[in-house]
DNA sequence: TGCCAGGCATCTA
DNA sequence: TAGATGCATGGC
């Protein structure tokens, strides 16, 4: 038995391959003993054994991966609400363990900045060579995500090995809102989330699928809604009428599962198509 | 080889 | 105000 390895709490349902393939994170990977994963300047690995989330790290970190993972939220409750929705509680069918992750505010910001029009190993890729750049050495071999100021330092010279194109610019503009207090992820937490949205959107690069983004992942709005154009459609294919009224308070979380939903059973590209066109509603 | 990627800023009508 | 276009890069 490794002496290392030890219980965060009861999973409650968790599913982590579900979880942290699903294109809310861009730093785990699957490894033999685990999944493996940064945050914070955190190294982490986990598995659930016995219906125990288990982890290899120092027990220190806890309280950090037990808030990361939201081991306290009522998972049970939330989808038994969904569940009054015939057709979203198909889409929770399809992946009920999937379950939206608390993440840190400013890896958020950065790697949804990266992730506009583009595909999920290539956001990993520059997010790797990020971390390569300016991100704190950890045990391992491993890097943490740069802090604000640590990226707020490069210039476009140094940040095109990231080979990010135009979005260098925007992770530039982040960092330094940050540094100089202008963007200030406590004061956007007390916000209302309309205000937050905005204050997010009035940075450069940041449009209303990335603010959305950032307040759901980032910032635990779980009201938020991650929109961009193929999930507008399968959302007007699935929930023609807006979405249900089963997910309120909920609305960003019920879209995580109506999203991978779409993502793993519709063929490639098909919310854009099949799913308005073809009557792909009509099975769930 | 060409399409497209969990968008956004900017321009134009 | 809505729609079209360009943007940098690489996975598939």
């Amino acid at each position: 038995m490794d002496k290392d390895l030890h219980a965060l709490g009861p999973a409650r349902g968790l599913d982590l391959d579900a979880t942290l393939s699903s294109g809310q994170c861009f730093r785990w990977q699957q490894t033999p003993a685990g999944w493996q994963g940064i945050a914070a300047g955190r190294a982490v690995t986990v598995r659930i054994e016995n219906g125990l989330l288990l982890a290899r790290c120092p027990a220190a970190d806890d309280p950090f991966w037990q808030n990361y993972f939201a081991l306290d939220l009522d998972y049970t409750a939330i989808l038994a609400r969904f569940a009054k929705s015939r057709r979203l509680a198909a889409c929770v069918a399809a992946a009920p363990g999937l379950r939206v992750l608390r993440q840190p505010f400013f890896e958020v910001l950065c790697t949804f900045l990266i992730s506009q029009n583009n595909n999920i190993p290539r956001i990993r890729g520059i997010v790797e060579r990020l971390c390569a750049l300016c991100g704190a050495p950890l045990p391992g071999g491993l890097r943490a995500f740069p802090t604000p100021a640590a990226l707020a330092a490069q210039t476009p010279d140094t940040m095109a090995v990231l080979r990010a194109g135009w979005r260098s610019d925007y992770l530039l503009g982040a960092a330094r809102a940050v540094v100089s207090g202008d963007l200030c992820p406590d004061l956007l937490a007390a916000l209302p989330p309309e205000q937050a949205r905005a204050r997010l959107m009035a940075l450069k690069g940041v449009g209303p699928k990335v603010a959305d983004c950032v307040l759901l992942y980032g910032l635990g709005v779980w009201d938020a809604c991650p929109m961009d154009v193929w999930m507008k459609k399968a959302m007007k294919a699935f929930f023609p009428k807006g979405m249900p009224r089963a997910a309120k308070g909920y609305a960003g979380i019920a879209q995580q599962y109506i999203f991978e939903y779409a993502r793993t059973r519709l063929p490639r590209g098909g919310a854009k198509k099949t799913a308005a066109q073809t009557g792909a509603h009509g099975r769930i």
